[in-house]
DNA sequence: TAGCTGACGCAAA
DNA sequence: ATTTGCGCCAGCT
């Protein structure tokens, strides 16, 4: 842990196979309540390709946004995590 | 150093 | 249940 980015980047790293976090969340735990954005723009500006940034979605629900860096859609890697995704919302 | 941008979040209509 | 508007935080140029 260092700064903001480093722990989320760390966090995002943990979060296990078939689950979801919403940014909200993260950054949260990053220490950084209330910075969802904040935490999007590090995912947008993707520094970290190797984390698994299509688990993170949107407090709402809905899957968000992603670049498609590595490759597929959020929501059809979720969908491969075992996770049932409906008019690109999570069902609960 | 200051300003701009953005994979968000929540409240109100 | 949906859509629109405003607010917030950290990073990047």
């Amino acid at each position: 842990m260092k700064n903001f980015k480093e722990q989320v980047y760390s966090i995002v790293s943990k979060i296990p196979k078939g689950e979801t976090m919403s940014y909200g969340e993260v950054a949260a735990r990053a220490g950084a309540p209330g910075a969802a954005r904040a935490v999007g723009s590090l995912m947008a500006r993707n520094t970290n390709p190797h984390v698994p940034c299509h688990r993170v979605v949107r407090s709402d629900g809905s899957i968000g946004d992603y670049n498609q860096l590595q490759g597929p859609s959020k929501e059809e890697l979720l969908r491969k995590e075992g996770l049932t995704i409906k008019n690109g919302r999570i069902r609960s």
